[in-house]
This record gives C-alpha cells, sequence and structure tokens, in this order.
DNA sequence: GCCGGTTTCAAACAAATGTTTTATTCTCCC
DNA sequence: GGGAGAATAAAACATTTGTTTGAAACCGGC
C-alpha cells in the first residue's frame, strides 16, 4: 500500500467534496465511489469503513488548509502585531473560502463549519493539533496589539469575537448572498472581506481594552 | 382538525428538539413519534410527511423565538441608539440560547445554525418573514449609531460582523466549551457575553466610520 | 514464467427508515 | 344511540445504504 495511492487519493479527494456540501450522512459511499470512479468496495478496502474515510479526510483537509495558508501568511514575524492580525484574519479567509484552500460554500469550507456544530470522534485529534495552536497565536497577537495581557476575561472572547466573524462568512455565506450578495464572499473579494474585518476588529479591540466589564458572575 | 391538537403540538415538540440535535437526516421519525408518545403514521398524517413535519416545525420555531425575544427587547423605541444595540444583540443571545427561547445547543438553537449551512425549502419563507426585517433593523441602528447613513459598503460588513458574532456562540458552543468553557454560553453568562459583543462592536463601528476603505473592485 | 500478496470488482446481505395500508377506536352531531 | 368522519394503531412495503464476500486481475520478485 505505497501512499498516494492513486485511487486513495482519488477517494479523498471525491470525499472531501461530498462530505463538504452533503454533510456526514447525507454523504453516501456510493457518490463517493461513483465520483472517484472507483468501486464501492475499494473505500472499505482502504478505509475500513465511512468513519475511517471522514477521519481521513479531515486530517487531510486541515493539513492542507494550515499549511497552505498558516496563520502568519507572507509575513515577517517581527511585524507590528496589527499587521499580524491582518495577516491572521486574511489567511483565516483565504483558508476558509479560496478554490486553493477549502474552496468556500462549494467545497470543504463547510466541513469545518459543520464540525463546529457537530464535533465527530475524529475532531478530537484535529483540534489538538491545529486549532488550539491557532487559537494560541490568535491570542499572542491580541496580547501584543494591546501591549498588556488583559486577563482572560477580555482575550478569550475577542478571539471568539475574531475567529466568529470569519467564520460566519463561511457559514452562512448561501444567507449572506441572498441578503446581501454583494458581501457573500468570492475569491475576488476576499481581501476586502478581510479587510474589513480586520478593521472593525481592531476597533473591538480597542474598545474592549479601554472598557470595564461587569464581573464575570453576573447578576443584572 | 382543531389546532393546537394535543397530538400535533407533541409531535411538533418533540420534532423540534430532535431535529435541532440531529439535523434534518440523522433524525428520524420513529424517534420523534417515541419521544412524541404517538405512533409513526401519525406524523404523516398530521404533516404529510417528514418535510412538511420540517417546515412546521421551522415555522414554529421561529414565531415563538421573535415573539418572546423581540429585537427592541424591554426597551423605549426612542432610546439611544446605543442602548438599542445591546438591547438587539442581548435578544439575539436570549433568543438563541436560553431555556425559554431556542434552547442553546441543547435544543433547537441548531437547528437555525444547520438551516444557514444548508437551506431547506421551507427557510425561504422564515427568510422574508422573520431574518430580513430584523437584518433592517438593525442596519437602521448602526445608521443611528454613525449619525449619517455610510452607504452599504460599510453598512452591511457591520451588520454581518455583529450578527456573526452572536451566530457564532451559538453555533461553535461545543468546541468554545473545550477550548475556553468559561466562555461557552450558558444560561447564567447570557448577559456578560451580550455586553462584550456589544462593546466589541461599538468599537468596530466607531473604526469603520472613521476608515476609508479599499474600493470595492480590490486588485491588490 | 510463476507465485505471493495486494488491489479491484460485481454481487449479495442486512439493517435502517420514510411511507402506505388497513383496521380499529374515538368524537361529536343529528 | 347510531353513524359519519376524524384520529390512532400495528404491520407491511419499498427503498436506500453501509458493509461483506468471494472471485478475478494486477504486480513485483525470484
Amino acid at each position: 500500500m505505497s501512499d498516494n495511492h492513486p485511487t486513495k487519493k482519488r477517494i479523498l479527494e471525491a470525499a472531501g467534496e461530498i462530505f463538504g456540501t452533503k454533510g456526514f450522512k447525507d454523504a453516501t459511499i456510493r457518490t463517493i465511489a461513483k465520483d472517484a470512479k472507483v468501486n464501492i468496495a475499494a473505500i472499505n478496502y482502504h478505509f475500513r469503513d465511512k468513519e475511517g474515510l471522514y477521519g481521513a479526510v479531515l486530517e487531510e483537509v486541515f493539513h492542507l488548509g494550515f499549511t497552505r495558508f498558516p496563520a502568519n501568511m507572507d509575513l515577517a514575524a517581527n511585524a507590528d502585531p496589527q499587521q499580524r492580525l491582518k495577516a491572521f484574519i486574511r489567511a483565516m479567509f483565504y483558508r476558509l473560502q479560496s478554490k486553493e484552500g477549502w474552496g468556500g460554500i462549494g467545497g470543504r469550507g463547510r466541513l469545518i463549519a459543520r464540525e463546529l456544530l457537530d464535533p465527530s470522534p475524529a475532531f478530537e485529534a484535529v483540534l489538538d493539533r491545529y486549532i488550539k495552536p491557532h487559537k494560541d497565536m490568535l491570542v499572542a497577537i491580541i496580547i501584543d496589539i494591546m501591549g498588556t495581557d488583559p486577563g482572560p476575561e477580555k482575550l478569550m472572547p475577542c478571539a471568539i469575537s475574531i475567529i466568529g466573524q470569519c467564520i460566519y462568512y463561511a457559514l452562512a455565506s448561501p444567507v449572506i448572498r441572498k441578503i446581501s450578495a454583494d458581501n457573500a464572499p468570492t475569491e475576488e473579494n476576499l481581501d476586502r472581506l478581510a479587510e474589513f474585518v480586520w478593521l472593525f476588529s481592531l476597533g473591538g479591540i480597542a474598545k474592549i481594552q479601554d472598557a470595564t466589564l461587569s464581573p464575570t458572575k453576573d447578576a443584572v
């Protein structure tokens, strides 16, 4: 079983597409096999079962996305933190949306959104290997922007707000297209959308830095 | 077929829960029937088929959410726009997350997230009836905060960023819980999270208002 | 050239699931 | 109180779908 086996590769490719657009349950082995021009049994032979295939797809998709579009996207490590945030957000948009990455709504980008909603058993590994380090990177950038560590009560929600905006564009693009077609993500407007989210987030961070938040145990 | 028929009501209740947690395809009418303590055939009898049931659930869920937690939540219409934004965001959090609303991750809140990802045929109606007016309300608030209408290039992305943050908390709460348990939405911290998103967004709006954005057709 | 293991293939299997059917029970109105 | 229509129940049906099986084809090494 030499790796990057052509059959295996074709299956992974087709599966990424089908799992992304239809979701785990709606995707059928038969459709994947047909798209990959492969016999049904080949899938079970190479990946044990449907879940095994899904796990392999997930790992491959994350690996691809984070190597092709790393969080510090074409940027010197000593760049000023605001530019690093811009690169971080741009990388996220490109990773999620571009054809070269997860292909946005038509493709595997949705696979990630689905995992956020219903984490699969295979997601746990991906979480530790890719997502947590990615989050730490963002947190470090926010600290640098603020100049001091404001503590987790401000840090984490900032990170969530930033990531949330990026993911939402990927998640809701069918609906965004219906309500405001110009702002639905496409290959052409990723830079514009990323720049917007960047500016918006810089404003948000600044505001949060100055604010005194209600105590954690709120009983308003 | 007198309405709020007890059987019909029980089915709707159970279906909302099951569809929300499992999604359309994973939910089986047998499970729903069992939870509702109803014969399987009763579902087809009252709702024609599985899709008909789903449509009814969707309509009922949106109606409930937007009447119980309207966007101007317990607030005078002439309140200052910043407070109106705060109320808007709080309403969204409560609608999505509270037990009395869509019950967050355990319940029907996920149903909405699923619709954003894969809009069903039944979603179209809900979009016109509930979501578009809701969006218009937010846009009006943003205009009031800025003092002038900045044009759609700034308005719509602001609205998307704000809504995106709220939805993301609902969508990703399983993952947020794993990464930063304190900030996963619960019945108790909704006010705190909403206040955070409000402040962050106020900062974002201010920043965007002052910024000159790249031209729409960007070719950096 | 042939033999071992690997890979592919077509067909069959078994389980799950939406829907329909047919009979029975219930409910209300005359 | 009886009957017509609505509502419920149990069982059967047809389809989809993940998986397995057993045979055929392929391939590298001796």
